[in-house]
Parts: C-alpha cells; sequence; structure tokens
DNA sequence: GAGTGGTCTAGACCACAGG
DNA sequence: CTGTGGTCTAGACCACTCC
C-alpha cells in the first residue's frame, strides 16, 4: 500500500526545492547523478521529474537539463491589458521576438467567425512571448487588412495594442476567449524550445473594435505552468 | 531530421482515432498488441500514449486500458449556473457523489479570504462530479455555518445553489474566480480513479450573497480534457 | 572531448480487472 | 486463471551543450 518509488522520489525532489532554497531557474542534478543518490535508474527517475514537471515545480529545457519554475504570472481576461504591459506590472522583464509576419488567405476554420469570403486574405503574425528570458508563449495574430492597412511594414516586435491605438486609433472594445487544457503541438514547441506534448492552454480571442466590428483574431499557446488566470464577476 | 518514433506512433494512432472512426469512450487495442503492431517495445508504446493523453485525446482508466476521450463541456466562469445544469444543457448526465462531509476548523490559508478568526470552523464538502459516469471534476466546498446552519443534515448530491436558494434563500451574486493549469494530487487522482500526476486545472472560487457578504469557498480539480471555458467581455 | 538529456531495447514482477 | 496496465531494471546509442 505503499507508494512507488518515482512519487517518493517526487516527493523528496519536492521537498529538496521547496525547503532546499532552491531558486527559481536554478539547475537540478543531472539524471544520472541524482540516480545514484536515490539508488535507482533514469528511468525512474525521469519519472519523478515528469512528474514534477506535470506540477509546474520544474521545467526542462532541451538537452540542458531541468531547471526550477519561477512563479506564474496572473492574467485578467476581461482586461484588455497587453502582455508587456502584465509582465513588467508583477516585477517581470518581457520581450517579444517576430517570427513570422505574411499575408495569408484566410483559413476555412476562421471565415465564419471573422465574417470573411473565401480568398479574402489576412495579416499573419507569428510571434514568442519572453519573460525574464524564458519563452513562455507561442502567438499568432490574424488581422484583417481593412482595418490595419501596411501593419506589416511596422515594428511587430512591441505590443499590437499600442499599434493599433497610435497607428489606427482602434482599441479592444470587446473579446471573447475561449481556452482549454491541451499539449503544445511540434511547431510550437520547437518554437518554444520546449517539449513536444507540454501540457498548455490553448487560448483563442476574437477581438472587436470600439466600433463593434471584428478586428482580429489570437490563437495562444502558454505553457502550463507560466500563468494563472483571475476573472471577478463584480470587475 | 525525423521524428522520433514515438511521435510518429503517436501521429498514426491519432489518425486511426480521428479518421478510423472510433467513438467516444471506446476501448483501445492493449499496450502489447500496439507493441507488435508497430514493431516496438512496450516502453515507447506507452511514450505514444501518454503524449496521446496530454493532448486530451485519449484517457486511461487505472489498469482497465486507453479510451477515446468525449467531448468537453464548456463552462463560463462568469455565469453562475450550476454542473447539473451545464452538464445537461450540453447532452451529458450529470452525477455527484458525496464522498465525506465534515465540520472542520478553518485551514490557515483561507483565514483571511473568508474574514475568520483562528478555530472557526468551517462545513466541508468533498464531492466527485460525473458526466455520463466518467468522474471529471473533483470539489470541495468550504461553507460558512453561519449562513447556511444545518446544511449538512440536507441531501448533498445535488446542486449547492440550489440548496441555498431553497433552504436558505441566498444566491451567488459575485465571484472571484482563480484558475491555473497543474497535474492532480495523489488523493484527488484516487478520489477521480486516474492517474497521479494526470494534468488537471486547480480552480478556487470565492463566492459571496446577495448582500455582498463572503459565502463560501471552492477548491475544484478538473480533469485536462474534460473542459474548456469561455469568457466574453460583453456579457 | 566529456557529460547531458532524448530515445529506445528487452526483458521482469506486481496488482488488479474480468471472465 | 489470464491478460492488462503500472512499475522497474540495466543497459545502449545518439544529438546536443558546454568547456
Amino acid at each position: 500500500m505503499s507508494k512507488p518509488q518515482y512519487l517518493q522520489i517526487k516527493d523528496a525532489l519536492a521537498n529538496q526545492i521547496l525547503a532546499g532554497g532552491l531558486a527559481p531557474n536554478d539547475k537540478l542534478p543531472s539524471e544520472r547523478l541524482l540516480g545514484e543518490l536515490y539508488g535507482t535508474t533514469r528511468v525512474t527517475i525521469r519519472e519523478a521529474l515528469v512528474q514534477l514537471e506535470a506540477n509546474g515545480l520544474i521545467y526542462r529545457e532541451d538537452r540542458r537539463g531541468w531547471f526550477v519554475t519561477p512563479p506564474r504570472f496572473r492574467l485578467n481576461p476581461r482586461r484588455t491589458s497587453n502582455f508587456h504591459q502584465i509582465v513588467h506590472e508583477q516585477g517581470g522583464e518581457p520581450r517579444t521576438e517576430l517570427l513570422e509576419k505574411s499575408r495569408q488567405a484566410v483559413p476555412p476554420a476562421l471565415m465564419a467567425q471573422l465574417q470573411l469570403k473565401p480568398f479574402d486574405s489576412l495579416f499573419l503574425l507569428k510571434r514568442l512571448r519572453y519573460a525574464n528570458g524564458r519563452a513562455i508563449c507561442y502567438c499568432e495574430n490574424h488581422c484583417l487588412p481593412e482595418r490595419v492597412p501596411g501593419l506589416l511594414e511596422l515594428d511587430l516586435a512591441g505590443s499590437l495594442t499600442e499599434i493599433y491605438q497610435a497607428h489606427y486609433d482602434l482599441h479592444y472594445a470587446r473579446m471573447q476567449v475561449r481556452f482549454f487544457p491541451t499539449a503544445l503541438p511540434d511547431e510550437v514547441a520547437k518554437a518554444l524550445g520546449a517539449t513536444a506534448g507540454l501540457p498548455a492552454l490553448r487560448l483563442e480571442r476574437l477581438n472587436f473594435d470600439q466600433h463593434g466590428r471584428v478586428l482580429d483574431f489570437d490563437l495562444e499557446y502558454w505553457r502550463h505552468d507560466s500563468l494563472e488566470i483571475e476573472v471577478d464577476t463584480q470587475d
């Protein structure tokens, strides 16, 4: 009736991390060394580490090792605050990296939501969001060219919200948000430098401007250990 | 530059499930049989299965096998609708099982939020939420005895919302909700009949009644593959 | 070049489910 | 009782990081 070995090791490691004063982003000993310390094989040690990763207590960087997860960022899906603002308010150093910008035919799945016809086109931005040097969110913006002509010529490494405001006099007045837990797709995992199959939050957002018109559609994948969400019905 | 074997097998299995017409809750072949089919060992097959589980495409029942996940239920944290109502509206058969009811001293972590003093007591309910016979949510209700005297003598296998309304003329007027992805703690996993460490959504909710007073505090763990959340800022 | 994590093999034993 | 998934061993090779 006792716990399996890997859960005992998981608890032992968790205690070491929480009580032993390991700081966020500190590196754990190597898997082989942990195997010796706990008298077992790498497979069992890895099972324990994967459990801690699922809990969000540690994370890995590909082939570099296991590290202690820093605190989550708080998100309020009802507020229109942008990524840089949120991270900055909570004491982090935000950064956005532009992976790709292009003009594409509207994906069939988005046609209805964006009120478009076949062969209408969209601006597509693929970007990475960093906090304190750690990539925590992959983000696709599908923008209506009609609303934001010339968008692709602007500097897209910052906040879209601010670009909309400054160049087009538009802002988000309403958002339809939908999200659920899943795992990172392979390509997204690669972009984030994470393991394929890492638990993640997939978030979709349909944004409207102050005139009630559809403005853009966002698709985001957040690392499961990087955020928490708050909603107050009174806000 | 090709994918590792377990990801190829994952894709193959995903196609079999999606295209091959496996219905929700259908059972997959045994791990040993899959190992033969794909010419590899159980360890590699299991790695592929765990990936599909992380995606939410399949789930396991302890020692019974792997099954195709049924569709998620949609949740709106801003609406005060209760579990039975939500599941029923979406074509499911809801059920609530009472695991435990007791009166306990307030946990220190809740004292401030519930505006209580040390040694004040709380009613504690532990319950399981089922949809179509599948346990998808573990739920703890921490209720203020002052608001709902005699609560423990009532039938607690239904909706708390309705009990509050019918017996105490109280309803939720405001909720502070907070949630984040993590893994199931061991005890919760056992109660849900799930694997320890399964990805999950941990949800905390502080509820206020129509007089603006704190009413109760909920702690819930949802299977990661059982729900999706919708928020519309205009609602 | 040494050491790391990522992947994989070929077994084993156990506890439990189901007939 | 048979078969299942859950756990574990003791290795191996590779791709990559870091020095």
